[in-house]
DNA sequence: CAGACCATGTAAAACGTTACATGATTCG
DNA sequence: CGAATCATGTAACGTTTTACATGGTCTG
């Protein structure tokens, strides 16, 4: 039952709609917990009747009207709660993993070109990243934010974010190569 | 539906039974798709019964018996055609995260500590990814076993799980750091 | 003799994903 | 005028997690 943390963290940023959350929560940076709109709608309208988050309808003309939602006294104790408690094992849950893992016994090619799919991405989201943080540290430099900033639990989620798709842009590229490498070894020595 | 696969793709290294299946899950290290045994249990049979893994019971004198599987070729085909398939973007979810995203918000003292044991818990899986890998070389270096070996796929992303746990080890201890030292701060200035 | 390990399962609850539904406005 | 964006939801389905159940052997 962590998604209700993610998004009370998610809120103390702001007041945001769950059509507007759901961006966040898509864009791939919302790091380290995804959810699809459908949950937000549900976890909003549940944390609302719980008393952990506020809402307020905002009427707008030009387009639907929304509900905007802010953490309130009960839900940041509820997230100081959630801090104390123990840290469960992550997850990570990664079908190109399982992929390479066979790839002994399968055809190169498709994964090769996964790979070279990820690794795009990868880089697509390392960009994204140092948007992110290039806007969370505004003019100061890394160094003074970190010191003095006063958001800095965001700034380091997004910190590791980049670096594991930094990481994982590195992996994919050198599997690939490899996988190209034995492809091609493969063809020119018939054996086997 | 990937657990079938991941389950599959652990076969490919041998005959194994629910129960040997699910410590290879529960090391940690059995990469990229966590398991439970109930889950294991359920889906080797669901395995058997459609025909993708061959089943075969093995009569104990000293222990219960137990039924080891192998893949056959229809599991084969079902793990290649599966290779081929669009790799879906990979999910982590991590408790942890969520809390040092919040941590602006709540006490340091209890997220540091969480970040301590977060980092001795790399240490101990980058300990056994070196046994794995040095037992899946054998007596190769890993230059050559790259190019010649003939069971890549484990050793790559056994090698990513490496890197994974190194990145994590390396930005739980530098939070952690960061963290102690901002509380250090501000109990040296109570300004604010 | 208590506790750990071997070995396998059922059942219910919680959580996550996908499909479907609706309806107005703005942009090309 | 078709597609995209804003905005929120219900319902069905699939997957994961947790709790419960059983029973033998081996170790301290």
């Amino acid at each position: 039952m962590a998604l209700r943390h993610a998004v009370l963290a998610a809120l103390l940023d702001g007041e945001y709609s769950g059509y507007q959350l759901a961006k966040i929560f898509d864009t791939g940076v919302a790091n380290f917990w995804p959810a699809v709109p459908q949950q937000l709608y549900a976890e909003l309208s549940k944390l609302d009747s719980e008393g952990l988050v506020t809402g307020r309808t905002v009427v707008q003309h030009d387009r639907p009207n929304k509900r905007v939602y802010t953490v309130n006294a009960e839900g940041l104790a509820e997230l100081a709660r959630f801090a104390a408690t123990e840290a469960k094992q992550f997850a990570i849950r990664d079908d190109l993993m399982v992929k390479v893992y066979a790839v002994d016994h399968t055809e190169h090619a498709a994964v090769i070109e996964h790979l070279t799919q990820r690794a795009a991405m990868a880089e697509e989201k390392i960009a994204a990243y140092d948007r992110i943080l290039t806007g969370l540290r505004g003019d100061l430099d890394e160094k003074t934010f970190l010191r003095k900033g006063n958001r800095v639990g965001p700034y380091l989620t997004c910190l590791r974010g980049r670096r594991f798709e930094q990481e994982n842009l590195e992996w994919c590229r050198f599997a690939a190569a490899l996988l190209r490498d034995r492809t091609a070894d493969d063809a020119g020595s018939p054996t086997t």
